[in-house]
DNA sequence: ACTACAATTTAGAATTAGTCTAAGTTTAGG
DNA sequence: CCTAAACTTAGACTAATTCTAAATTGTAGT
């Protein structure tokens, strides 16, 4: 250990393969799975592995720059949007959207106080029929 | 096909495995997953399967009767509490726990309403630290 | 009771998601 | 250049879940 820490960055750095992976969740529209990240990623860089997929997932997850999330069939997504917001799920072809509930920092207050944690974030999920499925 | 078709439950039975099962899920205070209810309900009926108990479930919640429950790990863990409520997951050690939000009916509306889908349901995850991780 | 059919269970193979390891590569600093 | 730390790679590995095919059980009708 040299006496300097210069950067806050710890060394870590934003590697192109790490960009290839946040630019394809930032592209998309959908929620893209470890395994679509993977595919989309490699036509750009054909030598990724999908280990490095899952590290760079990792560091950005950890940096903030993506957020997982994960509904019930053990395949988490991915989403390049990181402002706080809740998720809409469609019970028929499985399509999931994103939205903005305004009542949210109200609610984490509510839901605090009935669990006694303290909180850290909410995340509400709606699930029902898309506007496509009725 | 005989002209009757008598009851409602289309022919499919609550067996003594599906039963296992189900009183496995009642009995916990946690959330086990489904390894955790093939351990406990093998104890009853040794002969049980691994298979057995991932049909039994699916059996159970699509009669409402236990509710799939999922957060981050891969691993979908079983609530035998069917009425609507939402949890909270504590960050450090893991724990999750119910805890009813009794303004949910009226969430519900308003998370129909901005994501444009017709609503069935919604969910609240509170994330944050449980009282024994402070 | 006996037969036939449908629903169910079983064991184990197969699949899928995700993690780990060890070896090679890149980068920044001296 | 030389070194150390951070990264990437391929492939082995683990864990969760689903699938398949054969054996079993339950129900109706005879």
């Amino acid at each position: 250990m040299s006496g300097s820490e210069q950067d806050s960055s710890g060394g870590q750095r934003l590697t192109p393969q790490r960009e290839a992976v946040l630019a394809v969740i930032r592209e998309r529209e959908d929620h893209p799975t470890a395994s679509d990240i993977f595919e989309a990623a490699r036509k750009r860089l054909p030598s990724l592995s999908y280990a490095t997929v899952y590290n760079s997932l990792k560091f950005l997850r950890e940096a903030g720059m993506v957020r997982e999330i994960s509904f019930g069939d053990c395949a988490s997504r991915y989403d390049g949007v990181i402002d706080r917001h809740d998720h809409a799920i469609c019970s028929i072809c499985g399509k999931l959207v994103d939205f903005d509930l305004p009542e949210a920092a109200e609610l984490m207050r509510a839901a605090a106080r009935k669990s006694k944690f303290k909180a850290e974030s909410v995340h509400l999920t709606l699930t029902g029929v898309c506007p496509d499925c009725r």
